[in-house]
This record gives structure tokens, sequence and C-alpha cells, in this order.
DNA sequence: GGTCAAAACGGACTAACGTCCGCTTGATGT
DNA sequence: ACATCAAGCGGACGTTAGTCCGTTTTGACC
């Protein structure tokens, strides 16, 4: 399991990225793109991206790590159109309106998100909690948290949040289900509103009950 | 991908089993659970279990579908303990409490599952929300929640109390970052009892919110 | 006990992932 | 322009998941 490079952020690298490696990966990319888009990502095998992006299985793995790494890479552009509209974006989606509120607009665009780029977000898998992107979310929610109800324990909670969004479950709901994506929304929204508004969630981590000699760091 | 045979639940077989059959799916399990706990789920190759039992690949293959079949047919057992506790045992776990106290119960008794068996709960993945023992949860929790709440939207509420204690991010949340176990079980609470307290969570499928029309998938 | 079809078996086979390592190329300093 | 060398390249290679199909076993019915 050498990390010898694990870029986790695949397209913040090194501050200078050699010529090549830059082409080759956008070329990598490019190619990824049109064929997850034609066939399914699932349909893709790694061997069929590389050939088609003209490039060795070596460079596409030393770049993008592995399987789900690529998946990530390739939802990076959607994934920071979305960072953007919340971090600079309109009320109640971007800063201005109230924490609530804006919880509220997080997770229906998260459905929404979600609901355009499900089989992508599927293959990325377990890696997502590692990635950027989620660690975006995860601050996001957990500093609105903070704001809206000052005593809970908000980055665990934060995760709690998350979880619903995951996309193994939103493909079972959507697919094997065949639930609407406007009743999970709606859903998601009122689980949300009873943690912000219960009078519950208050309190850090109550009694410690077992175990944990170890360091509970909050995030 | 033609669902050859497929038993969902492996061990709720035909009626009839054949002699051979049922054999040889003992000795797999036993030797997949010895080997699994020698050396951790991740270490073990399939073609290790089969050897072990002294049986083909076909023969696993055929009995459990794929990888994530057999983790999931050697979790049954404790999953069946569990199951019964809940059906059988000991308020406020089992029957006999209030349905908010029951819930609580629940999710701790999940929480300690899960930390109990993460490395197997994760080998099992996707595929567990199709499993039997999903669907168990799922209709106890469901259950539950249109005792405390006779008009929310049950179903999809309950996957949603569901979602935290999916084993990659309980993974995440234990080893990742070094949350202790009681922790996450409190926040979770907190979450349940949101859900269960607020005046929210009201109304099947309210006003369709956005972007409601057809399924447009991207890959 | 003998016959027979269906079920199960097992291991060769295919395909895909991810690694390894000798070769090439681009950046940097002189 | 040239030397140098770290960074990057690429495809052969090893490993493992999962499939296929000819052979064997089982149990039911004579």
């Amino acid at each position: 399991m050498g990390t010898r490079f694990t870029p986790i952020n695949p397209s913040a690298a090194a501050a200078t990225e050699r010529a090549d490696a830059a082409r080759n990966r956008r070329k990598v990319l490019a190619a990824a793109e049109r064929l997850f888009a034609e066939r399914g990502v699932e349909q893709v095998s790694m061997d069929e991206v590389a050939h088609a992006a003209g490039v060795g299985k070596g460079t596409l793995y030393r770049r993008f790590g592995d399987r789900s790494g690529l998946a990530m890479a390739v939802m990076d552009a959607s994934g920071r159109a979305l960072q953007h509209e919340i971090l600079r974006g309109a009320p109640p989606l971007g800063p201005g309106a109230p924490p609530r509120e804006r919880l509220v607009a997080f997770t229906d665009a998260m459905v929404d998100h979600l609901d355009r780029n499900v089989a992508l977000l599927v293959a990325v898998g377990t890696n997502h909690y590692r990635s950027g992107v989620y660690a975006t979310y995860h601050l996001h929610v957990a500093v609105l948290l903070r704001q809206a109800l000052p005593d809970c324990d908000a980055p665990v909670l934060a995760h709690l949040i998350l979880a619903p969004l995951a996309p193994s479950l939103y493909r079972h709901l959507t697919q094997d289900r065949e639930l609407p994506p406007a009743q999970i929304a709606a859903a998601v929204r009122a689980t949300v509103h009873g943690i912000v508004t219960g009078d519950a969630a208050e309190g850090e981590p109550p009694e410690p009950l077992r175990g944990s000699g170890k360091a509970h760091r909050t995030g």
C-alpha cells in the first residue's frame, strides 16, 4: 500500500506540473468524461480510458490513483461549481440567509446534484469521505449547525446530516424503489428541520461510555 | 448479468437443499469465518476460501453469488441474533416500550453491532440495501416511526435514520477520525430525538420542489 | 437395485485492476 | 547549447474476481 504520491485532490497538484503531465491529465479527463457519458461508468474499463486517451495505464494510475480517484476527478468540475454557489452564490444557498434556511437549501441542492451524477458518485464509493469536496460539505454544514444550535456536537451531527445524501442510498431509493427525488428531498428537509428545531441535540460528547483513551478530535 | 439464482438471503434456500450442497455451504461458511477472523476480510481472497473449504470456486460462487454475498452470509448469524432481540427480546429494544424509546434503543444497539462487525459490514457494501436484514431493520424503524408520528413519511424517513448507521461512514468516523463510539451513538440519538420530537416531519410528499421532471442521468 | 433428469461440482478460463521498472522527456543550471 | 536528473511515461506482468461448461452426485420414481 505504498502511498507514493496519492494526490487526494487530483487537480490540486504540486505548484509546478510538468507540461506533458498536464497535457496527459487533460487528455485522460476528456476521454473518461466522454466514455462515461457514452456507455455508463460501470461499462468502461480503465484500460479503455487509457487507450482512448492515448496514454499508458501507468500514467493513468500514477495520476489518479485508482478507479474511484478517476471518478472523483471527473466529478471535480461540477463539484466546484456547487461549491462556488455555496460560498459565493445567491441566498439562500449562498451566504446571507439565516443558517436554517441555508441548511435546507444545501440539502436540496445536494439532492439535485446527486440526481444528476448518481452513477459517477457511486463509482467514487467509500473514498468520498477522504475527498476534499466531502470536507468542504462537512465544514459548511458544521458551521451552519453551530450557528443554528451553538451547543450541539456540530462536527458529528454534520456527518449524520450528510449521511442520507450518500450516493448508494440515493441510487437505491430512486432506482430500486423508484421514489421521486422530490419525496426524498422533502424527507431530508424534515430530518434537518427536526434536528435544528428540536430542543434536543445539545451537549457535546456526554458521559463517555466506553473505551477511548485516544484522542477525540472533533472533526 | 443474468440473475441466475441469486439467493438474496443465502441461508433461506429452497425448502429442499441437496445434502452435498448443505454440507458444502457449512464447510464454506466455517472456512470463511475462520479466515476472516484470522487475517481480516480484506486480506482473504475467494480462492483461499474455496481452497480452505475444500470446494471449487464454482461451488463458492454458485452458492454465495459474489464476495459481498459471502460476507453477508457470514454476518447472518449475529444479524439474526440482533433481529431476535428486537422482535422478542426485553424492552426497550424488544417490544413493550414506547416507540421513541425503542427507536433510541435500536440505534444504540446498531452502533454496538456496527462496532463489533465493521470490517465484515463494509465488505457487504452496497448490496446491503437489497438484503433481508436491511429490510428487517427498515421495517422495524418505519413501524416505530409510524407509531410515534402517524403523519410522517415513515418509509423514507426510516431509510434516512438508517443512513447514518452505514458501515463505511462508521469506519471513517471511528478509524480515520478516531471518534469514540459513544460520541457517535449520542449524536445519532440526538438526530432521532430531533426527528420524532420536532413538530416537523409531517405530510407525505409535499409540494414538489424543483426539477422533478424526468430522470436525467449522466451515465 | 436401476434409470434418469435435475442440481451441484470444480477448475480452467476470461477480464479487469493495480503494480513495477526500464526507458523517455522536460525543467534547470551552467 | 548541453549536461543532468527528477519526474513522468507506458505496457508487460501478477493477482484476483467472477464465468462457463463438461463431469459427477443426488434423490425420486420405478
